[in-house]
DNA sequence: TAACTATGTGATAATATACTCATATAGTAT
DNA sequence: ATACTATATGAGTATATTATCACATAGTTA
């Protein structure tokens, strides 16, 4: 059975997990392993309005995975942990495996 | 700017991540890790209905991540990709430095 | 000070998720 | 065939998430 400790953990990694699933956020999280970046500058590469992109980026700096600094008027986020991208390299690897499936289907038509 | 491809992978990696972010379904993903497992035996371990169990296990073979076979009556489920793991060493690493600075926090009063 | 720019937040509506109970399905055993 | 066990699913309710608009705040510049 699970013991109360190990169920916080998990809460907790449920919500780091949480702050990745939405594409606009895994857009954000994408663009910002190559540099950090201001809210603007996220919302014009990603094409949704600030409010929302402020939204998204307080969910992701809420759950650890991201920090901010203030320079000015503007507010420039980063990465906090750099290991956050494997949750990508991983996530590649299962969709590669499901095309490749998907493949194997079709030729069986 | 977003180019569609890049979208349509954002949305499968969403769809991966939200597959994960649910506290009961970590623990059934770390549960797996250390061997397949049938739903009665999963929801026994996790404390939860069978049906309430079933919906979290078709939610993650969905997203690609789990996998099943039957035998006799039991449905056997395991883990497709064991990289999936590394998603837990990157969140455990996030929220020892949450740990850490709420630490700082607390020294500061 | 006034106008401006970047960011964040309250309120709302639309949508998605989660849990529960009852029921259906499929395989097993008597 | 009947009763049983494991699993899945429909329906309903409760809750959470998201996007949008309007507005608030904070720093900048003229």
């Amino acid at each position: 059975m699970l013991d109360k400790n190990k169920q916080l953990l998990y809460e907790k990694q449920a919500e780091i997990a949480g702050a990745i699933a939405h594409p606009l956020r895994i857009a954000i999280i994408d663009f910002l392993k190559d540099g950090d970046q201001c809210v603007c500058d996220i919302a014009d590469y990603i094409g949704s309005e600030r409010s929302n992109v402020s939204r998204h980026l307080a969910v992701m700096v809420n759950a650890g995975i991201l920090e901010y600094h203030k320079e000015g008027l503007k507010v420039i986020y980063s990465l906090k942990c750099k290991c956050i991208t494997d949750f990508f390299t991983c996530a590649v690897k299962v969709v590669k495996q499901q095309v490749k499936e998907n493949e194997k289907l079709l030729r069986a038509i």
